[in-house]
DNA sequence: GTCATTTATCATGC
DNA sequence: GCATGATAAATGAC
């Protein structure tokens, strides 16, 4: 018993799971809204972790992975920096 | 600098081939990162050795540092990131354990 | 020494 | 076939 968990432990951190799509939209309207500064505190983070119901560390991991790949490529992102910029605007006016 | 320490001739994958020419510094970084070493993956022998130091102890001294570089064709630096790395992992590895058991009481 | 990162690589989803 | 999440080397702050 205590074999399988400990077994069904390894593939649950080896198998990659797509993050829903509302959690997705959090990430991102954060990310666009700080542009300039995309480094979440640990606060923010733990914040952003409940709201999107996945680990602090799975937060950190997809800002690395946003920063860098946003970064090599800014042009593939464009439109998606300007639907999030878009969208905070319009929560603002709200 | 921390510059290398000798990258010995690497036998299997990754070997040094990291070209420290002088001038290819397209842009002028008046300063700080020469260039950041490529990340090169070790090998299963490389690993397993590691692996196994790492079992008896968590922390290596001086002497078997040095030993098991020589041995595995990794400089001195190398061996010392690799172990300052794996304590890392050590320590997520315990929060996730602790997080995914958590809501678990093993019915 | 720890620890948040950067970067490349790995593994999977679709 | 790439997009995406997680992990593995490597750096730097402290």
């Amino acid at each position: 018993a205590v074999m399988i968990l400990r077994s069904r432990f390894l593939d649950a951190r080896r198998k990659r799971r797509n993050f829903s799509k509302q959690a997705t939209e959090i990430l991102n309207e954060y990310f666009y809204s700080h542009l300039s500064n995309p480094y979440p505190s640990e606060e923010a983070k733990e914040e952003l972790a409940k709201k999107c119901s996945i680990t602090v560390s799975q937060v950190s991991n997809w800002f690395g992975n946003k920063r860098i790949r946003y970064k090599k490529n800014i042009g593939k992102f464009q439109e998606e920096a300007n639907l999030y910029a878009a969208k905070t605007a319009v929560n603002a006016a709200h | 600098d921390p510059e290398d320490e000798e990258e010995r001739t690497n036998s299997g994958s990754c070997t040094s081939s990291a070209t420290k020419d002088g001038n290819t510094s397209k842009i002028s970084h008046s300063s700080t990162p020469r260039t950041r070493k490529k990340r090169c993956p070790y090998s299963k022998f490389q690993i397993r050795e590691l692996e196994r130091e790492f079992f008896f102890n968590v922390y290596i001294n001086k002497e078997k540092r040095l030993q098991l570089s020589r041995m595995l064709n990794l400089t001195d630096r190398q061996v010392k990131i690799w172990f300052q790395n794996r304590r890392m992992k050590e320590k997520k590895l315990s929060r996730d354990r602790l997080q995914y058991f958590s809501g678990n009481p093993l019915l």
